[in-house]
DNA sequence: AACGTCAAACTGAGCA
DNA sequence: TGCTCAGTTTGACGTT
């Protein structure tokens, strides 16, 4: 939500020395740190929610108190890892939101911007509708809002937010791929860079093979032997095919083990 | 109390 | 102009 979404709250402005605080951390380029700020009397977030216990739907229901509502979380909300998936688990029965925060808010404007923490209900169905689509049209945005009785903005924010975790996760998994890819390319490099060198001593203590076109030479990795492109019979030679059709490798027909 | 983590919320840029 | 995204801030909560 931005600054000028607090235009639409209809509530009276009032100033915020707090408020000026945080202005002057966020942005002091765009405004002179020094004037006061002015700010709503009421969160649009408790504004929203107040109105909203008027109404009867389960989420709506669910908060049909201030001291119900799935928002301000400087309550005693306990917490717990789901063990599956890590998702956080909130104990319902243990959120409790204190009525002096209305009546702060009242009294005092909203300060700073109050975090206010999804039901468990609310993220379940969030989690399903993202599952259906990562994406809202504006009628699914406002239907979702309506159902789970938070503003459009709040379900603009959660899907944003959903969205940039799944790309996380998704990046991690693949940066994970990419390391086992690389671990086994250089074991790869490695082992050939050995067959190099054995092969760089056969040729110096083998002459006969320097006799041949070095590009006719070459060694199968899988079976570890020299096959050459002319024909050699000489089956006493240690790096005879035994008889048995030449045998190739190409690197073509046998990529890489890695990837 | 300090620190780390997580998620809600904000901001600015880019795009159709 | 509205939407999405990447990056950031912020507050709550858990851990040490």
């Amino acid at each position: 939500m931005g600054y000028g979404d607090i235009c639409h709250t209809g509530l009276s402005l009032g100033l915020s020395s707090c408020d000026t605080a945080n202005r002057q951390k966020k942005s002091s380029s765009k405004s002179d740190p020094f004037l006061p700020y002015l700010t709503l009397s009421l969160s649009p977030e408790v504004r929203y929610q107040a109105a909203a216990t008027k109404e009867t739907n389960p989420y709506q229901r669910q908060a049909t108190s201030l001291t119900e509502l799935s928002s301000f979380s400087n309550s005693s909300v306990k917490r717990e890892r789901d063990a599956s998936t890590g998702e956080e688990v909130e104990d319902e029965e243990e959120r409790v939101v204190s009525k002096e925060i209305s009546d702060d808010q009242d009294e005092e404007g909203a300060c700073a911007r109050k975090k206010l923490r999804l039901t468990k209900e609310q993220s379940a169905t969030l989690e399903d509708s993202f599952k259906e689509h990562s994406t809202l049209n504006p009628k699914q945005k406002q239907a979702l809002a309506n159902r789970l009785n938070l503003r459009p903005r709040q379900v603009e924010v959660w899907f944003q937010n959903r969205r940039a975790r799944t790309k996380l996760k998704q990046t991690e998994v693949d940066c994970e791929l990419l390391k086992k890819c690389y671990e086994t390319l250089t074991d790869e490099n490695r082992r050939l860079q050995k067959e190099l060198q054995e092969l760089r001593a056969i040729k110096l203590t083998a002459p006969v093979y320097m006799q041949l076109p070095a590009a006719t030479l070459t060694m199968c990795p899988s079976c570890e032997r020299i096959a050459g492109g002319v024909r050699d019979n000489s089956s006493k030679s240690p790096f005879s095919i035994n008889g048995t059709k030449s045998h190739f490798y190409s690197p073509f027909t046998h990529p890489s083990a890695a990837c």
